[in-house]
Order: structure tokens, then C-alpha cells, then sequence
DNA sequence: GCCAACGTTGGC
DNA sequence: GCCAACGTTGGC
């Protein structure tokens, strides 16, 4: 099983939103490195939900991966900003992934505790200028922030 | 408001 | 194909 986190502004989609809908299709990701991580991620991996552009910005809520690789239906929508018109059914462009709400956090952790406690080179989040939406976390650090946020599923001994 | 980083666009 | 200009993301 694989770790990874997700970032979304609150003001489009926050994980009030998320916990109310308990599942969402993670669509309108159109960067090519973002994609590849979406299409790496399997059935039951488990995902940080970060807000971006919030005071403070920090990692919110936790999900889990419920449906893998799912064309992402936004391409198809001429209506949608990410429609894509070289996009068909039968050749999707966009993969993506439904993600189910597990958990809103007793206490977010901010970006500056983040910093704090980790490095830029195990934890891509922090890196300078970093604008990559979804991305890869490693397992230890991953449990790490489990326990700062207070998570029901940090699990001991991990 | 500033700046860093990166993607896209368009002239040539 | 190159590259400057511009737009966007996102932290501070």
C-alpha cells in the first residue's frame, strides 16, 4: 500500500465539503506528473487531504482510495474549464481516482510544523516553489502526521 | 504584496 | 525549435 497527499483550496473544495459528500471523484488534475501519481494509486491507499491557500495552510483529513483509475469525466464536459476536446471515452486523456472521506482531523497540522519536524527532501510538500497537486508521502512520515493530527488511525508500533 | 517555480503561448 | 512574455500556483 502506498501514501500520498492531495492538496485543494478550501474556497473550491474543503474537507467540510469532502465529509459531506463522503466520496469524490478527484478530477480537474491537468499536470502530467500529478497524473502519473493518480494513476499509480491502487484500491485502499490511504491520502492526506491538505488545504492549500488557507490561514494556515496544513493537512486536514485523511481519505482512502475507494475507486482506482477513473477517467476523469470533466474532459469529456465542454461545459467543464478542464474539458479537454482531444479527450474521448474510448481514449481518455485524464486518470483519476474516487476518494472516500475517512476522517476530518481533531487538529490540523500546519505547514510551518511540517517544516519543523521534516525535510524538504523526504517530504515533497515542502519544497521550494512546490506547486505539484498530488503526490507521494513516505510511509514513516506519513504515520508521523497521523499522530500530531490526532488521527484514529495513527497506529502504534507503525 | 512579493517572490519562486513552472506551464503555456506566440513570434520568429 | 527557441525563447521571451505572461499566467497560475501557493507560501510567506
Amino acid at each position: 500500500m502506498k501514501h500520498w497527499l492531495v492538496k485543494s483550496e478550501p474556497g473550491e473544495y474543503s474537507i467540510q465539503d469532502f465529509a459531506q459528500e463522503k466520496r469524490a471523484i478527484w478530477d480537474g488534475v491537468r499536470n502530467h506528473l500529478a497524473k502519473r501519481h493518480l494513476m499509480a494509486m491502487q484500491r485502499g491507499d490511504l491520502v492526506l487531504f491538505y488545504h492549500s491557500g488557507a490561514k494556515p495552510p496544513g493537512v486536514v483529513g485523511l481519505a482512502r482510495v475507494s475507486q482506482a483509475q477513473i477517467p476523469d469525466p470533466t474532459q469529456f464536459d465542454p461545459n467543464s474549464k478542464y474539458f479537454d476536446p482531444k479527450a474521448t471515452p474510448e481514449a481518455p486523456r485524464w486518470i483519476t481516482v474516487e476518494l472516500e472521506h475517512l476522517e476530518t482531523f481533531p487538529r490540523m497540522v500546519p505547514i510551518a510544523e511540517l517544516r519543523e519536524r521534516f525535510s524538504p527532501q523526504s517530504l515533497i510538500l515542502l519544497r521550494r516553489g512546490n506547486r505539484l497537486s498530488v503526490m507521494p508521502v513516505p510511509k514513516e512520515i506519513f504515520g508521523d502526521i497521523l499522530r500530531m493530527a490526532g488521527s484514529r488511525y495513527f497506529e502504534h508500533g507503525d
